[in-house]
DNA sequence: TTGTTTCATTGCAATATTACGATTAATAAT
DNA sequence: ATTATTAATCGTAATATTGCAATGAAACAA
């Protein structure tokens, strides 16, 4: 065990669950915010903002662009992030779908 | 390791990433989306709905009831679950406001 | 009382995640 | 060419998560 059954799962709570997942860590939540921020970033200024190793930001930027939320390009030694805006779009539009379910009949028992 | 450095982020992000973890798994999105769907829920109604053993709906129960989202009643032998509305409208508060940002100037690399 | 039902808890094995030091790869600067 | 800068990757330790069998607790039924 400790591997998730996503096999008994819809696809839609499967996509839902993974966006969620890449949002459960307080630096991802930073790293995003940051680049929202200043449109345009590179990795070494998420280092100095966030106060984590360079390798763990590294690895948390890759998860980030793994699910296809930012993308890098490379530009020269650095490396410039931003936001993937089909992506994002995409991502909100499943998010907000579930999300706004709302409570038929207020308190049931 | 393997903990996060919650001390290092701001309320605000360590709390999204506290319900979005939540939502980090398939089982809790048909939990809550079957609760939804039929406003009223006994344990054993998501037991044969989704094909977990009994301990592990339960375990991920007491997770969606310990951040609030849930709330359970007991009803004899059975506990009756459901949506606990405030919590989940302040929820939604948290993640519209990290979600509703947009992206200023579309492409910056 | 003796079972029965329903759900929580415990204990454990398998796997995943987080964090970082050390290293590597690639370009830039001297 | 040599050195510096930047960011990815590797390896590893510590901790967290997932899933379930076994067991326990509480109310109900006979």
């Amino acid at each position: 065990m400790g591997l998730v059954k996503t096999e008994i799962f819809s696809d839609e709570q499967n996509e839902i669950a993974l966006f969620a997942k890449v949002f459960g860590h307080p630096a991802r939540i930073a790293i995003l915010q940051h680049l929202f921020k200043i449109n345009t970033c590179v990795c070494g200024d998420l280092v100095s903002e966030i106060r984590l190793a360079q390798p763990t930001i590294s690895q948390h930027l890759k998860e980030l662009k793994y699910l296809g939320l930012i993308k890098g390009t490379v530009e020269g030694t650095r490396v410039c992030y931003c936001i993937n805006p089909e992506n994002w779009a995409r991502m909100k539009h499943v998010f907000f779908q579930f999300l706004e379910q709302d409570i038929v009949d207020a308190d049931c028992c």
